[in-house]
DNA sequence: AGCTCACTGAAACAGTCGTTTCAGTGCCCT
DNA sequence: AGGGCACTGAAACGACTGTTTCAGTGAGCT
């Protein structure tokens, strides 16, 4: 009946609903309309993920190897600031713009709605780049310092997503990389 | 027929949902079960704050009072540090956590759907702070510094949301103060 | 008494939601 | 040739959505 493993079709609707919640969020998606655009139906969808909540935990594991895949490029004991550097410089593409915005919303959903599909997220994504940071510094470092890199990324990235001011938050990003090292 | 001003029932069930989104989120609020958790119904809701929208709209301003008369509180000329570290004194305070939640919430949302009843929350709220930020430090202060601050809160608030590590962020900012001055 | 005005109840409206039921396709494998 | 298997279309289900219509309350004012 249901459908969690991985299949052609399952895998190219997956890919054509995630570009599709990109760009209009994933807070009100609804089967339909999400179908439609995507050249599927609702019928096709249900039985692909299951449920709704299914596909939802799909595109949010998709989003998340997108992001794990980003992290996975600076894998090397470079430390703590040149990783922060690279990560911003790979934040502030415009680009990259869509996936941010999904990541805050999935996050903050995840936190106000802590059962159902987007159990988890927020605390997931905060172990993943955790965990990365952590590979790039010699073992046994204080881990406030990765703490703090990550908020002041993170910051950086809610302010640049809110006022599109790449200078003043970029001014502020390479501030604080001054008074790390 | 619509009303926006203030009545005495309209703030009354104003508070009452602002108290109910404020611990089931406003993503999926929906009229019927929020009219009858506050002792109303759908029709009075529609009455007092003319649309769905306008009631968003009318908790996301209680929201964001309920932020700037905190932010109201240090307005002073102490320096930069000093107000970060009140500011989080008052954003790791568990009783802040549903309001903190709130707001990423918001935050999020009005950056995946910009028009409608959430449109420039995000902004509005950046805002605030470095206006409050701003008025700590003597004209002419880098505004980068102002920036770097707001992002370190931020930042640390959403650690510690996913986390509840309060230890961990905590100490992530400390470090961050010390580095600031 | 009569009138205004803020507020309310009950019920219906048209639409959307996720999901299910039933009935198929067409391709691969033996 | 025939049986399974992955996938699909059409339509309906019941529940829920925001909103409207109609018809009232009851208190305060003149």
């Amino acid at each position: 009946m249901t459908q969690d493993s991985a299949s052609p079709r399952r895998t190219e609707l997956l890919e054509a609903a995630y570009r599709y919640g990109l760009d209009r969020g994933l807070a009100d998606l609804s089967l339909r309309p999400l179908a439609a655009a995507i050249g599927s139906s609702p019928r096709v969808l249900l039985f692909l993920f299951g449920s709704k909540d299914g596909l939802i935990r799909a595109l949010l594991a998709r989003a998340r190897a997108d992001e794990l895949a980003l992290l996975d490029r600076l894998d090397g004991p470079l430390g703590l600031a040149a990783a922060a550097e690279r990560l911003w410089a790979w934040a502030a593409a415009p680009e990259h713009r869509p996936l941010l915005r999904l990541w805050v919303e999935a996050y903050g959903r995840s936190l106000v709605e802590p059962d159902g599909a987007w159990a988890g997220f927020a605390k997931a994504t905060v172990d993943d780049w955790l965990a990365v940071l952590a590979a790039c510094e010699p073992a046994g470092a204080d881990p406030a310092r990765r703490t703090l890199v990550l908020a002041v990324l993170r910051g950086a990235i809610l302010d640049l997503l809110a006022t599109d001011d790449a200078d003043r938050t970029g001014a502020a990003l390479r501030l604080h990389l001054g008074l790390l090292r």
